[in-house]
DNA sequence: AAATATGATGCAATAAATTGAAAAACCATA
DNA sequence: TATGGTTTTTCAATTTATTGCATCATATTT
């Protein structure tokens, strides 16, 4: 049998079922699994299929890989920095949407073992491809523009749940009005995570600072940790460093 | 015997077998193996084969599946239109996960509004962004490799529910074995979504049939459509349309 | 932490491709 | 038919490709 032949095959079956076991195939195709290692190494650096422990599967799931740039993206990557690391081996994480969340979940070192819960899709999807961390994605009504699940069902399995630590995005944040939002079912469903939360940071680019949105989710001492692009010892930080630690 | 009748002959046996051997063309044709390389050689370099090493192969029948499009998508669009036609405005539907139900979130008209439940946030995000419906998602710990929500979670929000219509992609069917799949977790979750659904359609193609898993969801008679790429009067399917509606 | 499964790497055996040169076949023309 | 030139085929030597095995490293499970 063809080299190619074989791996015509393995493709098929990858298409047909999404996933292979090398040793499988090694049965089905009659050779030793190092050949069938060598074809799924030769496929996956043709980009063809996804390598994965003890077999390959398909690539056409490897949605979100799209590295798009998001804006102000070198300042939430200096974010996700400093969010993680308040995040160690064993942790439980709630993480909330938007794009510095994103950021974080890119950021995540392989090889950190711990479990996180989102009410993001995409967050998740980005976890679960690019983290050995267990990931489990809360339920809900989808909402159109922030990709985030809302509604009765998302609250109710936050009220099951106490994590360890809850990562939030904000759209506006100010020491008068505190954590607040444009839209009535996010600020339920950041309400609903902070309380299942034993602690609680928010991310936020300094750009945001100082600004008021149409409804509250929480007051700026209810939340323990305040993580921007910049340097904690700024000036514009200075009147938030006495009611929040800020990193 | 001219090289040109030799080459004749090799192009014949590629159509008609995908590939050719050196080895065997040489003894076919009674030249040395050089001959047959450098005949090879020549129809490679006029592109009308493709050469590997041990032969060559036919052109057409090299997987160069391209890197986006999903395998058979032609092919799973005609079933997701097939599909599409049993959902009308103001029903509940509840989707599975794979690359044909892909298709069917894709393709459903805008304007149509129902409401979508589904196990699959890449499901999910393609309703919200290119439907009219009101999508929600399942919540549950998410599998690595199918990119769906498995696990308790996920059971006992099915269990709360009762759809009028469930779609179900799959792995492996076969009538004697029914639907199977070879991950217990995604196993579980399709059990309970057949449970939840007063009717349930099956999307595969049709390259798929006959094929054998190795955890039973369900036999092929407890579920009430078989919907493939292929006419339901096709040879191929003559057998299931005995035991379930074939469209 | 130990046991097991999988992955990577270097090596040797074998099969196949390449190359250059020699032999054979072919072909037009004298 | 003989001849010279051309094309085609074969042969031999060398290089490259493929595969399986042994070994060690790494990942996963118990």
């Amino acid at each position: 049998m063809l080299k190619e032949e074989r791996q015509n095959f393995i493709m098929k079956q990858i298409n047909l079922h999404n996933k292979v076991l090398s040793s499988d195939l090694c049965v089905k195709l009659n050779v030793s699994e190092d050949t069938i290692r060598r074809d799924l190494h030769e496929l996956a650096s043709n980009s063809k299929i996804k390598k994965v422990y003890g077999g390959a599967m398909s690539k056409s799931f490897s949605h979100t890989t799209g590295i798009k740039e998001t804006y102000a993206q070198e300042a939430k990557r200096q974010i996700a920095k400093k969010a993680l690391t308040l995040i160690n081996d064993g942790m439980t994480v709630l993480l909330g949407g938007g794009t510095t969340i994103m950021e974080m979940a890119r950021l995540i070192p392989r090889g950190r073992r711990c479990t996180f819960f989102t009410v993001s899709p995409v967050v998740a999807m980005e976890l679960i491809e690019y983290s050995d961390c267990e990931v489990i994605l809360l339920g809900g009504s989808l909402l159109h523009d922030s990709y985030i699940v809302t509604g009765s069902m998302v609250i109710n399995q936050l009220n099951d749940i106490k994590v360890d630590l809850c990562f939030l995005g904000t759209n506006t944040i100010s020491l008068e009005d505190g954590i607040t939002d444009s839209v009535w079912e996010v600020v339920q469903v950041k309400k609903a995570m902070i309380k299942s939360a034993n602690k609680t940071a928010i991310v936020s680019i300094a750009e945001k600072l100082n600004s008021e949105g149409k409804m509250k989710v929480c007051n700026v001492n209810a939340v323990d940790y305040l993580i921007t692009d910049i340097d904690p010892a700024e000036k514009m930080l200075s009147s938030y460093v006495d009611v929040i630690n800020v990193l």
